[in-house]
DNA sequence: CGGCTGCTTGAACTTGTTCAACAGCGGTGG
DNA sequence: CCACCGCTGTTGAACAAGTTCAAGCAGCCG
C-alpha cells in the first residue's frame, strides 16, 4: 500500500518500517468520501479531528462579505488538515473539496498516543507543519511582490514539487484538476487575466496544460520565470540525524 | 515583572503563579540588545534557539534576486520566533529588527522541560503557535483580496489589537514605529500608494498618524472599512477547560 | 549649516479588472 | 438522436487601480 503521507514524510526523515505500521493503522479509521465543492469544515464549526487528505486536492478558503474569496492553500494527498486544532475553540475558514476527495478522519487521542511512542514520527509530523507554515509565508511573497506571469508560473512550480514529493508525478506531468477560476483566487487575480497569463506561458512554450493535466516542458525555465527557490519546501532528507536505524 | 508574553497567553488561558514563574525564568536567560535595520536571523542561517521579543518591534522578510521585498509578519513584544525551528535545516526567509530590539534568546531544552513539566504552558505556546499561523492565512487574503485602502486599514486594526493582547495601548492610541516604506513592503503596495492610502483614511476621521503615534479615533468604522473579523486572532479566553485551579 | 531619511505631491504610465459576448464540451432529457 | 443547458475557457475593448519617476519639503542629527 502506497500512503502519500509516508511517502512525503520520507522526504524529510527515514522511517522504520514499525514506524509506517503505525501511520498506516492510523488511515485505516474512519475513511470519508465527499464530491467536489462539499465542504469539510465550515469557518465557525468547533473541529474535533484531524483530517488527512488520501485521494482529490482541496483548498482552504476565505470568503468575505461582499463574496471575495481567496483561497489560501491548496490540500494534496499526504496533507493533514490542522494537526492541532484542538487548542482552537472554532474554524476561521472553510476547507473544501476541488475534486471528489477521500480522507481519513483521525482521533486525537489516537494522534497523540502515537506520537508518544514513535518519536521520530512525531519529528516528521513536525516538519510537515513547519512546512505548511513556510508555504504560507511563500505565499505572502507571491500575492505581495509577484507579477501575474510569476505568480502563476510559481503557483504551477509548487504544485509540481508538493505532487513530485508524494508521487503523483510522472516525469514532467502531473494532473491539475483545477479550474482557472479556482486559480485566479488563489493567486488573487482576475478569472480573464489567469487566462491570459496561462496563455502567456503556453506561448513561451514553458508549459501544456489541457484537460485536467498539466506538462512543464522546461522546468529550469519555468522556475526561472516564476523566481522559484524551493528551499521552503524543505526537502532534501534534513533529518539525517534522525534516520531510522532499521533497514 | 510585566512580561508581554505572559500577557498575551492569558488571553487564551488562565495561568497559574507557578506556571508564570516558569515563564518569567525562560526570559532571564539570555538577553541580547540590537538596532533598527540589523538582522536576528538571516535566510540560509541553521537555527539553534527560539527567540522571544521582549521590546521593540521587528518582521520576518523574504527578498527575491531582483531586490523586491515582501515582509511577511511583524513580529511584536510577546512574539516568539519559531518555536520549533529546530526541526529544520535552515531558514528559509531572514528576521530582522525595525526599531531596537531587546529579546531573550531560549535554550530549546529548557523550553522542552517546561512543556513536560507545565501542560498549561505547553497548551498556551500551541495556541501562540497557531495564532500566528492562522495571522499568515489572513495576510493572504490581505493581499490577495483587499484594495490599498481596506489592506492598510485592515494592518492597522490587526496591530491595534495585537498590541492590546499584550497591554501595549492606551485607549485607542499605540505606537506604530514602522515607516510608510515598510508598511508598503508588508502590504504589497509602494510606498506612494501606502502614503495617499494613509492620508485618505486621516481624510476619513478614522485615524490620527503622526511620528510614530497612531490614534484610532473611530474603530469600528475603521474595523468596516478593512473588512476587519478579528476571530483570526482567536483571543477571548478560548482554554476555559484549562483554566488554573490556584487564584 | 549640511546632509540624511522619511513624507508628500503631481503627472504619465502600466498592469490587471470589468463587462460582455462567444466557443467548446459533456451531460441530460425529450 | 438531437436540442438545450450549464460550466469552463477564450477574446476584445473600455476602464480603474496602483506604479513609477521626479521633485520638493520637513524634521532630525551631527
Amino acid at each position: 500500500m502506497d500512503i502519500p503521507l509516508i511517502r512525503k514524510l520520507e522526504q524529510f526523515t527515514r522511517l522504520s518500517g514499525n514506524d509506517k505500521r503505525a501511520l498506516e493503522d492510523l488511515t485505516v479509521d474512519r475513511i470519508r468520501k465527499i464530491g467536489p465543492r462539499d465542504n469539510i469544515i465550515h469557518e465557525g464549526d468547533k473541529p474535533d479531528a484531524v483530517y488527512l487528505i488520501l485521494s482529490g486536492w482541496g483548498c482552504r478558503y476565505k470568503t468575505l462579505e461582499d463574496g471575495r474569496r481567496q483561497v489560501m492553500a491548496f490540500l494534496l494527498p499526504g496533507d493533514l488538515c490542522d494537526l492541532n486544532i484542538f487548542v482552537l475553540r472554532e474554524m476561521d475558514h472553510s476547507i473544501c473539496a476541488l475534486t471528489a476527495v477521500t480522507y481519513a478522519e483521525i482521533d486525537g487521542e489516537a494522534l497523540a498516543a502515537l506520537a508518544l511512542s514513535h518519536p521520530r514520527v512525531t519529528r516528521a509530523l513536525w516538519w510537515e507543519a513547519l512546512v505548511s507554515l513556510a508555504i504560507q509565508r511563500e505565499w505572502s511573497v507571491n500575492l505581495g511582490q509577484r507579477t501575474a506571469t510569476e505568480r502563476i508560473a510559481h503557483l504551477l512550480c509548487e504544485l509540481f514539487f508538493r505532487l513530485r514529493a508524494v508521487g503523483l508525478t510522472t516525469d514532467l506531468t502531473c494532473d491539475l484538476p483545477v479550474t482557472q477560476a479556482e486559480l485566479a483566487d488563489a493567486s488573487g487575480l482576475s478569472a480573464v487575466h489567469v487566462n491570459r497569463t496561462i496563455q502567456e506561458l503556453r506561448a513561451a512554450d514553458l508549459i501544456v496544460l489541457r484537460g485536467r493535466t498539466l506538462t512543464i516542458l522546461d522546468l529550469e525555465a519555468l522556475k526561472t520565470v516564476a523566481l522559484f527557490n524551493p528551499n521552503y519546501l524543505h526537502l532534501n532528507r534534513e533529518g539525517g540525524g534522525f534516520d531510522a536505524n532499521e533497514p
